[in-house]
DNA sequence: TCTGGGGTCCTAGGACCC
DNA sequence: TCTGGGGTCCTAGGACCC
């Protein structure tokens, strides 16, 4: 078995960096990028910021409370996906398989690419000075053997609040020294250890990685689920054999919003859901993706949160299909108790086009709930479906049409 | 200091099929 | 007629990530 050789690269302070760019006027000031309002959260803090404190998940208000004088910048999202791809497009002249973790980070596998590109190290400086040259923006980058030492690699390199560059900037790993590198460190550094995880394993007597590693499997496994447990003892012991995957699929579109203040009426929250879904599903066509089932997301004003969610028998990118099942969804849900944030949601994504669509429904039409997949009433739900887009009068010829073929239709 | 918006993955129970 | 088991789909909730 070889030894891979991973790259990770994150970009720093990503979407200030990018907004200061776009505004020098704003260059040594203390800038964040997040809503501004009073349930406002900070994406990003320019380094400027984080020497008051500021970090990015903080409310926008105590951001304020800790730094007067921050600037706080609403988010444009489409800016920062145009200047993620050109970065990803860049860290695919190091390496042909590049893996996106988000708009600002990548995995690269680079094993086998010193023989043309020299030692990590040369690699990892060159990406980083391309990406400066190109964008004008900052990286840091870790090179390991495996994902997880790669990514802590790369946050061990990020430059000092304060600073913004200063540091080389690159941090690589010798296979021999990762288990040290890994132990030292407390558990919450591991992927999969969130606030709940982390309290679960303090419980325990585990603090460090190399408590965890040290750890029985088995009582761990008991623990916390057997997937977890088997998970956390891997990657505490320096196994991580998740390999670097290039364009994974879409699984789900969403979007969610925050009222300034809670909505109790349910005509008020029907109309905010139009809206939305029509986002959603202007997306999915974006994309060439209809999805099966529809998801509605409350959280109530004491911030609880109930999710429902109705799968159709076909998929939909139409906005209106989307609100009307998703304003169904919210029929059951008690909207007086004051909805602080919605949300919809499309699931069960496939291809659009041809047959997946709407030619399935016109055949599940009249056909008995027994004989289809998954004989669960499909056929009514595909009833319904083709009511809701096309009206009541579509049923009848669609009927016909099903039960006689080759009258054509439409 | 009371938590935004975009996602991913996992778990668990019930329905249903073979 | 009763019983069991495996597999898949659907739904709700939860933890986690950036």
């Amino acid at each position: 078995m070889t030894i891979r050789r991973i790259l990770h690269v994150d970009m720093d302070a990503f979407f200030a960096s990018v907004e200061l760019l776009r505004h020098p006027e704003l260059a040594g000031l203390p800038v964040v990028v997040g809503g501004a309002g009073d349930r406002g959260v900070v994406a990003a803090a320019s380094y400027a910021a984080r020497v008051y404190g500021v970090r990015s998940a903080m409310a926008t208000i105590r951001a304020r409370r800790l730094c007067p004088e921050l600037v706080v910048v609403a988010p444009d999202h489409a800016h920062y996906s145009a200047v993620s791809s050109r970065i990803m497009d860049c860290c695919r002249e190091f390496a042909p398989v590049v893996e996106p973790l988000s708009l600002d980070e990548a995995f690269l596998d680079i094993t086998g690419a010193q023989r043309l590109l020299g030692p990590d190290e040369s690699i990892a400086t060159a990406l980083r000075q391309r990406l400066w040259d190109r964008e004008g923006l900052w990286s840091s980058v870790g090179v390991a053997s495996t994902k997880l030492v790669a990514k802590l690699a790369s946050e061990a390199a990020k430059p000092a609040p304060g600073l913004s560059g200063g540091s080389s900037g690159v941090c690589i790993v010798d296979p021999a020294d990762e288990l040290e590198f890994l132990w030292d460190r407390p558990v919450s550094d591991l992927w999969g250890v969130g606030p709940v995880t982390g309290d679960r394993l303090r419980a325990l007597g585990v603090s460090t990685v190399a408590d965890l590693a040290r750890f029985p499997r088995a009582a761990l496994e008991s623990h916390l689920g057997a997937g977890l447990g088997r998970q956390l003892h891997d990657l505490a012991n320096g196994r991580d054999d998740r390999p670097v995957v290039a364009d994974a699929e879409v699984r789900s579109i969403s979007h969610e919003e925050t009222f300034g203040s809670d909505l109790t009426v349910i005509g008020d929250l029907r109309a905010e859901l139009v809206v939305m879904a029509e986002k959603v599903g202007r997306r999915a066509r974006r994309r060439g993706l209809v999805g099966r089932t529809v998801h509605l997301k409350v959280r109530w004003s004491d911030l609880v949160i109930t999710t429902r969610s109705r799968t159709l028998a076909v998929g939909t990118d139409d906005g209106l299909v989307v609100a009307r099942v998703a304003t169904e969804l919210l029929g059951s849900l008690p909207v007086e108790r004051g909805v602080r944030l919605v949300g919809v949601g499309l699931s069960s994504l496939g291809p659009a086009g041809g047959s997946s669509q709407l030619e399935l429904s016109l055949s599940d039409v009249g056909t008995p709930a027994g004989e289809l997949p998954n004989g669960r009433g499909a056929a009514l739900r595909a009833a319904d479906e083709v009511r809701e887009r096309f009206g009541e009068e579509a049923i009848a010829p669609l009927r016909r049409r099903t039960g006689d073929p080759s009258q054509g239709g439409t």
